[in-house]
DNA sequence: GCCAACGTTGGC
DNA sequence: GCCAACGTTGGC
């Protein structure tokens, strides 16, 4: 099993949304490196942390969970959304997504500077300047440790 | 709201 | 294929 970190703007989408609704389809990414860990490598029952960006503060808010791997994200044929692609169709789709459920929300949001303090997570993309990426493999290692930062 | 970093677009 | 211009992300 291997474990993701997934960006949400609280605001547009949040782990109290996920709650909420119990699943959703992770859907609406528009680049191709966070798209194939969508479709290629992202698989059902990978657990991931749901991170609240642009937000005061930003950071890890809860865990979901990977119920449907890899299928194409159907927004990016529906005129009126938002992530509207022209270039992807039904027969040739350029876009993935995947459903995830609701595990828990953290009493407490791990905020950035929690996680830029423990060295143990220096190697992580998200704490990496410039690192956009809303969609991101995290290692093992800095998956325990980060639990360990919730008790 | 600012702006650095990055990805994409399109003229040449 | 280069690269300037532009749009987006996301911390601050």
């Amino acid at each position: 099993m291997s474990h993701w970190l997934l960006k949400s703007e609280p605001d547009v989408y949040s782990i109290q949304d996920l709650k909420r609704d119990g699943s959703t389809e992770w859907e609406g990414v528009r680049n191709y490196q966070a798209r194939n860990f969508l479709r290629d490598q992202i698989k059902k029952g990978d657990l991931v942390f749901f991170y609240h960006s642009n937000s005061e503060p930003s950071g890890i808010a809860g865990i979901a969970k990977v119920v449907k791997e890899g299928f194409p994200d159907a927004s990016a044929w529906n005129k009126k959304s938002p992530h509207y692609d022209p270039r992807s169709s039904q027969e040739k789709p350029v876009w993935y997504a995947v459903q995830i459920k609701f595990i828990k929300a953290f009493k407490t949001l791990i905020d950035l500077q929690m996680l830029r303090s423990a060295a143990e997570l220096n190697q992580m993309g998200l704490l990496k300047r410039g690192q956009r990426l809303s969609v991101q493999p995290v290692r093992e290692s800095e998956w325990k440790h980060i639990l360990k930062m919730t008790a």
